[in-house]
DNA sequence: AATTTTAAACGTCATAATTACGTTTGTTTT
DNA sequence: AAAACAAACGTAATTATGACGTTTAAAATT
């Protein structure tokens, strides 16, 4: 019944950040390079992960990861799902550590993502050479996190139109048009302003705020801000056949 | 890097099963006895799972667990998260064997639902003991499988208002009552059914037959399909902001 | 100070979907 | 032949959606 493979517990990350300046919504990379004497074996960009430790649970070791490289904490975060098919090779420091010993690992990652807006992530100075592609320009990408980003991105397609967590990637106070952009940006569609403006007017759980945006060079638009409390009072325990 | 820790990977099955003639949503569990010389150690019920072996893939270890369970492939599979808190045990056979060694194991299961008929399953002389429990009256649960049950369920929920998985759950002919029985059973609210048949008698992809019931004992109701292609077609691509 | 520019905001109308009910129909059983 | 009853059909008010046209308010320009 043991293994005689040596199994390796990981936590990959997905870190989606959405810029509301250029309208994009970003990936979270950081660059893989390895070179031997005469050739460059790899230069190509990866996921942010790590082992689990002994005593951690799957949750808090995605929020390590996450701080590690980000500094930042409290982020919408979501398992989605778990890699682990007996070829499968992942993150860096393993790769490295099987060329010093045996090739004779396995590697399974549980693998999340996390919502969050790229003006709260300072890339300055930071160790790990990351930095954020769109999510329709990526670059080359190792190992099997390409696919690991896709399907991170499906399940944040279809969860963006059944949960709120589109705020999460917005200032608490937005304008109706921000929200379009988003939308626009994630679901890769155009929406008509006219009718996304009323059908969002309408949520009573988007209020609107005494408050315009300033400093703009055009008419400046209503803030408004979602309201969590109102939302859950009214989605408590109801489903709706919608297929 | 490498763990002290022994980490043993698993997956674990939750088997919906739907019975169309009590019209009830079930789960198939299987008894778990343990006795010592005086007094019974455990005697409740739980999922079944298994080691997954070196050189199998993650679904292939599923798909090889409800095989030996029921004797059936090809059931809608769906991975939906895993458990890997190092606290955690599971499974029988991990338990014999942690009490012969040492306690220093962790258990990281990857959690899979399959949906399926109760008629297409045959329990006579089953080596797990395995028995159908409806959804809302489970048994005594060992370890940590009723949250995993209670965690697959809320994913079938929203599962199944957004993709045709129900018809995985009733036999290729159907009659419109019994959809809605299994909506009823699933999400557990009422339908109104005058409005339910009006929707889905709508829908092209439900195709009516040239075939009514047999042998009921009041008037026999039209006989429906679902058809894969026609829905195939209708939703390649297409995504609704429906929030 | 008036005019232009442009995004923000509002309006309309036809169609489709939903909700909440009442009524009829077609078998089987009595 | 009548009763029983689930199946199946119908209707009307309300709400949501899709596809557009129009007006407004502030900033920038003249």
């Amino acid at each position: 019944m043991k293994s005689e493979k040596i199994l390796n517990l990981s936590v990959d990350c997905v870190v989606f950040g959405y810029d509301t300046n250029t309208k994009s919504l970003n990936v979270l990379l950081i660059k893989r390079f390895l070179e031997s004497e005469k050739e460059i074996l790899v230069d190509d960009y990866v996921l942010t992960g790590y082992h689990v430790y002994n005593n951690e649970t799957l949750d808090d070791s995605a929020t390590r990861v996450l701080k590690e490289l980000t500094g930042l904490t409290n982020q919408y975060k979501k398992q989605f799902k778990a890699f682990g098919n007996p070829d499968r090779l992942t993150n860096p420091k393993d790769l490295i550590w099987i060329e010093n010993e045996e090739f004779n690992l396995r590697t399974v990652t549980i693998a999340y993502y996390f919502l969050l807006k790229t003006e709260d992530v300072d890339l300055k100075d930071n160790k790990f050479d990351a930095k954020w592609f769109p999510i329709n320009a990526l670059p080359e990408i190792g190992f099997d996190h390409e696919k690991i980003i896709l399907e991170a991105y499906e399940d944040l397609k279809v969860k963006c139109l059944s949960e709120p967590i589109i705020f999460k990637l917005l200032p608490d106070k937005f304008t109706i048009n921000e929200v379009q952009d988003l939308y626009q940006s994630i679901l890769g569609i155009e929406i008509d302003n006219r009718n996304f403006r009323r059908k969002l007017i309408n949520k009573k759980y988007i209020i609107a705020l005494d408050e315009k945006q300033v400093g703009v060079s055009k008419k400046p638009a209503q803030l408004y801000m979602f309201s969590m409390d109102i939302y859950n009072k009214m989605f408590s325990k109801n489903y709706l056949i919608s297929m």
